[in-house]
DNA sequence: CGACGGTTTTTGGTAGACCATAATACCCGA
DNA sequence: TCGGGTATTATGGTCTACCAAAAACCGTCG
C-alpha cells in the first residue's frame, strides 16, 4: 500500500498503541459474543475492565461505531449493535457483488501462483472441517478471500468486505456449522477455483456469487428461526 | 431505519453533539480542500481552530481515519490522506459494481414513482449544468444515486458508496467540469433511467457501470496529468 | 396502584497534567 | 568548517479530575 522506495530492510517496530490493543480486545469481545447484541457498553465499566482511561475507551467506541459494530443513541450511551435481518441480507449481497468481481478478475489474470495459493487455502479449510476446528475454518476462509482480493490488487474492496464481515460474524460461525456445510462449502469454493484455473471469468463470478448466496440462505433461515416474531 | 412504532409525531430534536458538528466541519474542510492532502493535522491546532477540547478532536480524527480520509503514521501524528491513483481506480470500480447492482434492482422492481424521482433528479442536474452551478451538480447527482439505492432498500450499499465517494471527492469535482461532461454525464444517466423504465435489469446495470467507467477514465487522465512522475 | 419528585447513574464535554519520542536547533571541539 | 553530541521543542499518547445535563432509578405519598 505504501510506496516505500528503499526495499524491505525497514525496522518495522510493531508498536501497538494501547488504543489499538483495546480496540482489538473490545472488537473481539463483541464478535465472540462476550458482549451480546443490545448490551450497553458503559464507558467507565469498560475502563475498569480494560484497565485503561476513558480517553481510550471513548476513542475505541467511536471507532467501533464507525465500523457498525456499536450504535450510539445520543444521550443514551453506546450499545452493541443489533443485527437486522434485512441488513444481513444486504451485507451478503454486497459480498456477493464484490467477491464475484474479484473472482472474475482473478480468472482473467490467469496466475498459476494464485491458483496454487487458493488450492492450498481450500485444502486447509477441508482439513479444518475434518478436524471440526471451526475457528480455523473461519480463519482459512478469510485467507482464501483475502488472496482472492489482494492478489489482484483490490485492497480497498477487501477492506469493505472485511468491514461487512465483522458485522455478520456470528452468523458466519452459525452457517459453517450447518448440516452439510462441511461438504457444500468447500465444493462451492472449489468451483470458484476451477473457474479461475480455467480462466473463465464469468463462471468464476457466478460461482462466487452462488457461494455467498448459499451462505446467505442459511443465515436467513437461522435468523428467521431464531427470532420467530419479536413482539412489539 | 428505526422502527418507531408510534407514528411520526416524534419531536426529533436534531441534537447534534459537539463531536458530530466537529466531525462534519473537519470532513468538509478536507473534502473542500481547505486541508490539503499530506497536510499535517496537529491535534492542539485543531482544538484551537474548532474551539473544542482535545478529546473531541481525537475522536474526530479517529473517525476520519476509519473513513480513509486521514492517515495516522505511528509516532508521526495524523495527516490528510493522499489519494493514490490505484486507490482511485479501485474506488471507481467498487462504485461500478454497487451502482450497477442497484440499477439492476431498480429495473427489476419496476416502480413508476422511482422512475419519476430519477427523472426529476436528472432534470435538476441538467439545470445545474446549464447554470454552471457545479456545487448543485454534485449535490443532485448524489441525490440521484441515493434514490437508486434507498428506493430498493440498499442503505448499506449506499453507505459504502458514500464512504468511497468522499475519498475521491476532489476528483469528482474535476471530472464534472471536464469538456463535454455536461452533455455526456446526463446522457449516460439517462440511459440508466431508460433501462429502469423499460424494466431491463441487465441494460440498467451496464449503463450504470458505463457511467462510472467514463468518470473513472476522466479521473485517471486528470490524475496522470497532475502527477506526471512523482520522483522517488 | 399510580403519579410525583428527588437521587444516582451515565453520558457529553472540558481542562490540564504527565511522559515518551521525534525532530530540530544549538553548541563545542577537532 | 565540519561532525557529532546535547538541549529544546513539538506532538502524540495517556491519565485524572471535574462539570452540566439527560436518563434511569427509586421511594414516597395520594
Amino acid at each position: 500500500m505504501i510506496s516505500s522506495g528503499e526495499g524491505a530492510i525497514r525496522v518495522e517496530r510493531p508498536t501497538k498503541t494501547l488504543r489499538e490493543l483495546a480496540l482489538e480486545k473490545v472488537r473481539d469481545a463483541i464478535i465472540s459474543g462476550h458482549f451480546k447484541p443490545g448490551e450497553r457498553l458503559v464507558e467507565r465499566d469498560l475502563c475498569a475492565q480494560l484497565g485503561v482511561s476513558r480517553t481510550i475507551v471513548r476513542e475505541v467506541l467511536r471507532h467501533l461505531e464507525s465500523e457498525g459494530l456499536v450504535t450510539n443513541p445520543t444521550n443514551k450511551g453506546p450499545m452493541v449493535a443489533l443485527l437486522d435481518i434485512g441488513e444481513a441480507r444486504q451485507i451478503y449481497e454486497i459480498r456477493g457483488a464484490l467477491e464475484g468481481m474479484a473472482a472474475k478478475l482473478c480468472a482473467e489474470k490467469g496466475d498459476p501462483d494464485l491458483v496454487a495459493q487458493l488450492d492450498a487455502a481450500l485444502a486447509s479449510i477441508r482439513k479444518a472441517y475434518a478436524l471440526n476446528d471451526m475457528r480455523s475454518v473461519l480463519e482459512e476462509t478469510t485467507g482464501f478471500y483475502e488472496a482472492l482480493f489482494t492478489r489482484v490488487e483490490r485492497q480497498i474492496a477487501w477492506g469493505v468486505v472485511k468491514l461487512m464481515t465483522v458485522r455478520i460474524n456470528h452468523l458466519r460461525s452459525m452457517t459453517i456449522k450447518t448440516e452439510g456445510r462441511s461438504v457444500d462449502g468447500p465444493k462451492q469454493m472449489q468451483l470458484i477455483v476451477d473457474a479461475i484455473r480455467a480462466g473463465n471469468g464469468a463462471a468464476a463470478e457466478r460461482a462466487a456469487i452462488d457461494h455467498v448466496r448459499a451462505a446467505a440462505a442459511i443465515a436467513d433461515a437461522v435468523l428467521s428461526a431464531q427470532v420467530p416474531a419479536a413482539e412489539s
